[in-house]
DNA sequence: TAGATATGTCAATATAACTGACCCAAAATA
DNA sequence: TATTTTGGGTCAGTTATATTGACATATCTA
């Protein structure tokens, strides 16, 4: 049987260290950007979600933010006061909610992708493409467990 | 010239989703826990930085979770009223203050960690050697930039 | 029509962070 | 040695983000 090494739970802490400094750098560019707008990480992450999947229901959003209804609503009050969301009602489900960025909103995101996306891309350019896509395998694992 | 297709900006939004998605599921695992002694997560990252740093000063401690001696200050108040905690002082400067988890504080963390390393261990288990270390490298390179 | 579902909202509270202003003791340095 | 810097502690107030719990409304489904 081949010795685990990498299962040593000596590395599987420095995993779980490295993944808390991963997510609060990458998080953390864009807050003066944020800043700037009245806004925090919180609607950056319903932002930057919406972006990624265009018409999502309120409850779809909730499930990926995993966050509860009344929290959410905070966050999409400001960016509706903002202007920077929409809501339409569902056409076939009348009582769902779909949510898209509006013009201002799109360009609200692309001003904070544009500085968040250097670390993730400094990154990305010094690896070969072999260390991306396993890179990206195990972060899903990590996900999907 | 090759075509990083892996640098495509809806690649590296993938990314920033993701990370996020392996941060908040990594460190909700052991809330539980967490809760039963009544702490939080702010506890759990200082718990698990002392443990992965022994004797680390305040201004380590500081350095490493980024937050002002205020929040820290309250954090590690609870954490030594708790009787998880050492403080020492410095031997060659006694300004510094050099923390430790004693017995007690070791026996929470274990008992933390054992929750926690599941969803990481699965992940790493399920995955070759090589995307291990690329994944460490990759990750790495995303908190060094 | 009865229940389930999707969403919205009021109110109170908890957690974790922040800013800003001070303080002391010890170390470093001019 | 006198002065400045560093490491750490603390008080007070505020902000950001989340929670729990209760309840309301409209719409869909069986």
């Amino acid at each position: 049987m081949r010795d685990l090494l990498y299962l040593k739970d000596d590395q599987i802490k420095d995993f779980i260290e490295q993944i808390f400094y991963a997510y609060r750098e990458t998080y953390s560019d864009p807050r003066k950007i944020l800043k700037k707008y009245s806004l925090g990480t919180a609607h950056h992450r319903a932002i930057h979600i919406i972006e990624r999947h265009k018409g999502i229901t309120i409850s779809g959003l909730l499930n990926k933010l995993k966050i509860t209804k009344q929290s959410l609503n905070r966050v999409l009050r400001d960016l509706i006061k903002n202007k920077s969301v929409l809501i339409k009602k569902g056409e076939i489900d009348s009582r769902q909610r779909h949510i898209f960025l509006n013009e201002k909103g799109q360009k609200l995101f692309d001003e904070i992708f544009l500085e968040q996306k250097k670390r993730i891309y400094n990154a990305l350019k010094n690896s070969d493409s072999d260390s991306v896509i396993k890179f990206k395998n195990v972060l899903s694992k990590i996900i999907n467990e």
